[in-house]
DNA sequence: TTGAAAGCGCTAACAG
DNA sequence: CTGTTAGCGCTTTCAA
């Protein structure tokens, strides 16, 4: 790879400035302590040179380095037929941006990658990282943890250490669980099932209780295993767990599925043995996966959540720790299901939006549950 | 954001292995010229210490940085509903990692972030970059080239400066399109109409010429432009495009779509008119965007790219130059390990995989047409 | 306020 | 082969 061309330095400024390097230095870092002409006269010479610091020399004196390392651990493919993951990222991006920090991605495919990333973050080039890391039993965040490094988790990690749970920011898995069979109850629908995604992941395992708080509390039902099947948040998964449900349970008038992935599945199958949707059987899914959730047939009914402020908050938590928070978070108990059947997808710039909770270390972003005509 | 613990350094390493720094680096540094047993005990100190080299210092002495930038210029919402992003990053992920490189990404969404990107790469923090620019009109490659970094293109420039055309990876889009369109033909279908994508990208145009071509050599053809009704790429678009078409060339037996998420639009609205497809209109997408293209109804029949690939070429012309192409190359001096492309099917040890072309500064990469229900 | 000087941790000549 | 010695470009005491 060829040879960047050498570019002025702090010494270079300082002789065309008739200053110091001290003098130069403290202008370029803000310019506390110097005088007004003086300073007037370096940030010239710092313009004409077009000096940029040398990040690496500041580094080796500062022990910072103003970047962040984003950690995506996904043995599967799944992120990456996911907007998930690439709106996770720009949330990550812009904050970090604002606040002149540099994203590291470190992507992960198996064992030996993990030990890669371990001592990378050992390594201590970056200021901290986020972390996702979906499955209970990934060693990952063991290994991170044992780096030392800030770390924030997106998504409710599965484990805990000795410190407790680690700082995180997920989405209210279960509120719009509960929205989602809520929605459907409100429909007047009394059989409802549930279609899980991979219950070895946080997520999945905290839609299923949503559903369940519902059902339990619920006059007619209570709860009937009959109508959970497991699955694995992919369409294919969606159809064979459909198709076990009609199997056993024919007079089923509901599905709320882990994910719009499994929800098409779902609907497919409900397709292909003549059932109507809504009108036989209504379908709500989670995510409001786009485009899929708008161009399925019918269009989807779903839970969104806010992956992009997601991302932003993550960043925003680590870079300025928990007093992020202050001033936007609310007193748990206080979130109310928020519907909205206006698919507008903005959500406000800067700020951590309304109704963020954060139970311990944790930050729980609301949903809202999106309704087209698939319920 | 708490400050990481200090880490041993090279110094510490010699003292406790009793050698001097230098032949500390030269072990780390692959060990060249160092005695057998000396070196087992600094490796065996290095173990101990849980020694990592301070990237920061080495850089400042190196000029080197082992990071290279990845700039993603998408200023609309497309590419984050898009897996290709993912997949691209994956690939790229994949090489840098096989060459120790740390992958810094950067992620633009509009003129303020231009020049600062442009700053940041000036600034000579990396080593290269890796752009993704999707319009002709788009001033960052200009400001990127006057930055001075070693640059690869993600798709086909639509621009030349001095130099010429710059290094870039591509789909084989023309031709990508005329399999398409031939498949069509050879179905039987004469009346075949090519919904565009948004013109000002080079991918649409050259999948438009590849239509055009086809049309050209067909025997009752010749081109008629009533067939041809430009779009953006999107379902909506795809949509209104179906229906303009539907207007003037009530005949159409075909569609060539610009890429899957127009053919799904048009999908749509042929159902809508209760056309069925493939039996009364054909339609073919281009992308290969999963689910999507699997789920849809029908299924999508599409010309795949392989997007992952892609990426990994990118980062493979960026980190050995254009002698990356030419099969294994030989590594100049003893030093430079042969990097192992990971077991992967899709590309060939060392090489660039099945017939990829090299037009000039380009690298072109074949494409398969999928046959699913829909053509 | 400003400048002089001492490193941050590492690599790269150059000696030995 | 191995050690010694200069810095890389910057921030940061410490004096002036």
């Amino acid at each position: 790879m060829p040879e960047a061309v050498s570019r002025p330095t702090l010494e270079a400024v300082a002789t065309r400035a008739g200053v110091s390097r001290a003098t130069v230095s403290r202008v370029v870092n803000g310019g506390y302590g110097v005088r007004q002409p003086l300073a007037e006269r370096v940030r010239r010479a710092v313009a004409e040179l077009g000096y940029v610091p040398n990040q690496a020399a500041r580094s080796l004196v500062t022990k910072r380095h103003d970047a962040v390392a984003v950690v995506i651990a996904e043995p599967e493919v799944r992120v990456f037929t996911d907007p998930f993951f690439a709106l996770q990222l720009r949330g990550i991006s812009k904050e970090l941006t604002a606040h002149d920090n540099q994203l590291v991605l470190l992507l992960t495919e198996g064992r030996d990658d993990h030990t890669r990333v371990a001592r990378y973050l050992a390594g201590g080039h970056v200021d901290g990282a986020l972390v996702f890391s979906l499955h209970l039993d990934d060693p990952l965040p063991g290994l991170i943890h044992d780096a030392g490094v800030p770390t924030v988790f997106g998504g409710r990690p599965g484990w805990r250490d000795r410190t407790g749970t680690p700082m995180y920011v997920d989405t209210d898995n279960r509120g719009g669980a509960r929205t989602a069979v809520r929605h459907l109850v409100g429909l007047g629908r009394s059989r409802i099932a549930h279609i899980t995604g991979a219950l070895d992941q946080t997520s999945a395992a905290d839609r299923l209780d949503g559903y369940r708080d519902v059902m339990a509390e619920t006059a007619g039902g209570g709860l009937d295993p009959s109508l959970v099947v497991e699955s694995d948040f992919t369409p294919a998964g969606g159809e064979r767990a459909m198709r076990e449900l009609l199997g056993r349970r024919p007079d089923v008038d509901a599905v709320f599925a882990a994910n719009d992935l499994t929800a098409l599945g779902a609907l497919r199958v409900l397709r292909e043995r003549g059932l109507r949707v809504p009108e036989d059987v209504a379908v709500v899914g989670f995510d409001d996966m786009l485009p899929l959730a708008e161009q399925s047939d019918p269009p989807l009914t779903t839970v969104r959540q806010d992956i992009e402020r997601m991302g932003r908050l993550m960043a925003r938590l680590l870079l300025r720790g928990p007093s992020a928070l202050h001033g936007t978070s609310v007193p748990h108990g206080a979130s109310a299901p928020e519907v909205s059947s206006a698919p507008d997808r903005s959500s406000g710039p800067g700020g951590t939006g309304p109704a963020a909770r954060t139970p311990g270390p944790g930050v729980i972003l609301p949903t809202t549950l999106i309704r087209r005509a698939s319920a």
